[in-house]
DNA sequence: ACCTGAACACCGTTCAAGT
DNA sequence: ACCTGAACACCGTTCAAGT
């Protein structure tokens, strides 16, 4: 007995375009070639169709990459930062370099991120789940919230500011090899106007390396448990 | 006696063009349109000029984003950053304050400001002075470039996620205005899903004010001081 | 050195039309 | 509902030519 040709079953005749083809289509250009690459038409060629096919999926451009952001927060693992067995602290240094891996991993979707509005399910559900670690650190919900932004901000802030130094449409570089360039360039500020960096460059070299990151967001943490009684 | 006619001092017949004038007019349009109002026919027809006269001033499109960021940082207040006789923390807080203030009149430039590397002379400056804040403070020259990099960070995200919530070629709201549009935007967060969220939906809308913006400050100070034995 | 006209290879989006 | 062809109003950049 053949299936009754439901929409939902058939194979289609000429294509079964899917939001979730043209997302990885997207997806796959801005790694290849950073947010320029991230084109209606470049899109719509890859994946074997007309530009203005994809408006029957997405209203507009920017709606498409507010859905590929909200996609790639979908993929952060978040499994320790709900997991209320563990210390308050490793929760959520282990959050922070759970986002920071993925998008390393996606520096074309860093521009993206932070010109979108934060307020997909995703980001919602980190948010609500932040909120719970720092109240069970002993947090007041007031000092709760403005602690969940806190670390939001040192989060995003920290991985633009890394990215913003990459060229999109080149390579990605692994730590070492980006410490390298940042040290390279480093030897051509001038000591005489600039003494105090001059002196600390291999420490500036280091500026974007997971040592950086985590330091920064220890000191941070540092300062919220300061604010609370219990630090456990 | 009429002066010679050197290239310098003439009034010119045409027009007298100059990498400033370029400049001024690209911020113009960043100012009413946002990033997607730079564009350099746009530039062009505000000095009136053809489009790749600009060619003449500046290399690229980018070569233009970068030099108007470096004249953007450039008007930052540093009067109080540098102020030796002022307590360490007031220093920061004051230069954080500034950059803040300089931004929000400019929340075109910001997509391009993290777009760009942090390595112009006016960034180079600004991060020399925080390491002799930080010096001044009491941190070993390594601890302070890295709490320098911890507090340009988090400048810089705060800002960035801050501008990302405002309709680039709308009228900038103010403070209270900015909030009230974030307090109604939760109203529509479902509370089952999000309770901790909803229960702290005030304080939740007000991310984005100056009182945010230096509460989470000072606890990052509060991290750094901890790290030393002088907090004077 | 500084500017123009014309062109190249792109954009996002819309509209009318087909199935 | 889903796709196409054609068009509109844009882009950044280059090239040859003028002064």
């Amino acid at each position: 007995m053949t299936p009754p040709s439901s929409a939902r079953a058939r194979p289609g005749p000429p294509r079964a375009l899917s939001e979730a083809e043209i997302l990885a289509a997207a997806l796959r250009l801005l790694d290849q070639g950073g947010p320029a690459a991230l084109s209606v038409r470049g899109v719509a060629n890859e994946v074997g169709v007309s530009p203005n096919a994809l408006y029957t999926y997405f209203p507009t451009k920017s709606a498409l990459a507010r859905a590929l952001v909200e996609g790639l927060l979908g993929q952060v693992d978040r499994r320790t930062l709900v997991d209320r067995s563990q210390p308050w602290r490793t929760r959520i240094v282990a959050f922070a370099l759970a986002v920071r891996t993925l998008l390393l991993d996606h520096p074309g979707a860093v521009p993206l991120l932070l010109g979108s509005p934060y307020d997909g399910p995703n980001a919602l559900a980190s948010h609500e789940e932040l909120l719970e670690v720092l109240a069970d650190a002993g947090l007041t919900p007031e000092d709760a919230a403005r602690a969940a932004y806190l670390i939001i901000t040192y989060i995003l802030g920290s991985i633009a500011l890394d990215v913003a130094e990459h060229d999109p449409a080149a390579a990605p570089l692994d730590e070492p090899a980006r410490t390298a360039a940042r040290r390279a360039a480093l030897t051509h500020i001038p000591p005489g106007s600039y003494p105090r960096t001059a002196a600390s460059a291999e420490v500036i070299a280091a500026y974007n390396t997971t040592t950086q990151y985590t330091w920064g967001l220890r000191r941070l943490l540092d300062g919220l448990a300061g604010s609370t009684a219990t630090t456990r």
